[in-house]
DNA sequence: GCTTGACTCTTACCTTACGTCATAGACTAT
DNA sequence: ATAGTCTATGACGTAAGGTAAGAGTCAAGC
């Protein structure tokens, strides 16, 4: 029966000195004998267990999990691998939308590079936006900004434009709670910041630049003249619009030049 | 112009007083006023970066690189952007390979629900051991420890299957490059120790309970007695096959009861 | 004017799973 | 005996705060 310094028990499981000194001192793995002058020698028995808590490192399970599920040789296995796989898929489901919206965060920096179908680009919230701008806005600010917008949002994938359109439902709803609260609230305001970077997507953030401030009021305006874009639940609601155009107006005054 | 206290500020981003005290402390975000018994008064400039450094943060990018993002005026975003997106994709593919081993590891427990196809059962890896116990074993063993493989590798889903292989695979590529070894060594051993593993999954975990050891030696001598299963590039391994046997009975013998 | 309660300040220790010294003693080979 | 390698313990540092302690500040009610 042969024994293995630290280090030969280091090296035989691709581990640090460290660690193992660490895992003696929080009793996850002790080695059975402590020479006279304290050093440790492993024997086989550890080094299976070692293999077994770097099995379970590998699944990304704390130390002190570990040392339970070792302990306890009841220990429900399955369950826990099952709970711990969703708390993995939950980091996964995660850093998928991470992914997402770096992407869109690149697409939006670099102007953009996949094309939208054109039938695709007028659907469900484009009538909130995209068409209102369209329809109205081109009277007022001319067809330049118009033909902007739509290039602007022919430039997001699809999934981009649902999110974006998810995010701009999300935004409405939390402001529309607010419709009868101060327009210069920071709770407002703050709604009104993210309303107006999510606008930006759909205008192109390039372009417009000396004009966005008048542009974004005008928008603003857009709400009270026209009830169409204020509908709820099928019927207009012009307080709200009020609401709105006014919060717009002091953040186009107050935060963009 | 109104200022907001640390608490106040706190509610309004969603963060901790705490957290608020550390970035001031790191400097990524000073409040622009201090009264005179030092308390922390900040103003809209500051909510709005600290609006960015949540975006940031939510793309998980250190706080220290969010500084350097946020203080450098021409920093290329994009880049930085892009090379987290890599990280980040690399993070997603450990974790799938983490969830896949969970998967494997709870049917191994579970002794397997989802069935192969019999006829995707046997290709490739199947003809260096599962075909190969199959045809030899059944002579010396019985036709129903053969009739238990079977069932147990049907009970594997496809992608288990094919995972266990190129585990096999990988484990015999490492073990052939210490045929001139020690089959004793640790080193082998610990191999030897994994390759059983895998086999003992292809195997099927429950049954053969007693016969293990002589089970798992009679693979070994298997190797010896016919060539044909460490063929390597066409040529016979006769030396890698005593090698192999030496070891799997060394294993045998000290492992398992 | 005083007390109470809510707020704030700084300092500092705790968390994970080790890495990296620093100091000192132990062993091996020459 | 001495050099070189190995080991032990202790302590500090990491990322991003959580939690708590002790003390000072502010507005309100009595």
């Amino acid at each position: 029966m042969n024994a293995y310094s630290v280090q030969k028990m280091a090296k035989l499981a691709g581990v640090s000195v460290r660690t193992l000194h660490l895992y003696d001192q929080m009793g996850l793995l002790k080695p059975s004998i402590r020479t006279e002058a304290r050093y440790r020698l492993y024997v086989e028995k550890e080094l299976l267990r070692l293999q077994q808590i770097l099995f379970y490192k590998e699944l990304d399970f704390p130390l002190k999990e570990i040392q339970v599920i070792l302990d306890n040789p009841g220990f429900d296995l399955v369950e826990a691998l099952l709970s711990h796989k969703e708390s993995l898929q939950a980091k996964q489901y995660r850093i998928s939308m991470l992914l997402e919206t770096i992407d869109k965060t690149v697409n939006h920096l670099k102007t953009g590079t996949i094309m939208l179908k054109p039938e695709e680009l007028y659907e469900g919230l484009a009538k909130e936006t995209a068409e209102a701008y369209r329809t109205e806005a081109s009277k007022k600010y001319g067809n330049e900004v118009v033909a902007h917008s739509e290039k602007a949002l022919g430039k997001l994938t699809k999934e981009q434009f649902e999110s974006l359109k998810a995010e701009l439902k999300e935004n409405a709803t939390a402001l529309f709670a607010l419709k009868n609260e101060n327009p210069i609230s920071e709770q407002t305001q703050n709604l009104i910041a993210k309303h107006y970077e999510i606008i930006r997507i759909f205008w192109g953030t390039s372009g417009l630049s000396d004009k966005q401030a008048e542009a974004y009021k005008g928008l603003g305006q857009l709400y009270v003249d026209d009830e169409r874009f204020t509908f709820i639940d099928g019927q207009p609601q012009p307080e709200y619009a009020l609401f709105l155009s006014k919060a717009m107006a002091y953040f186009a005054d107050n935060h963009l030049k």
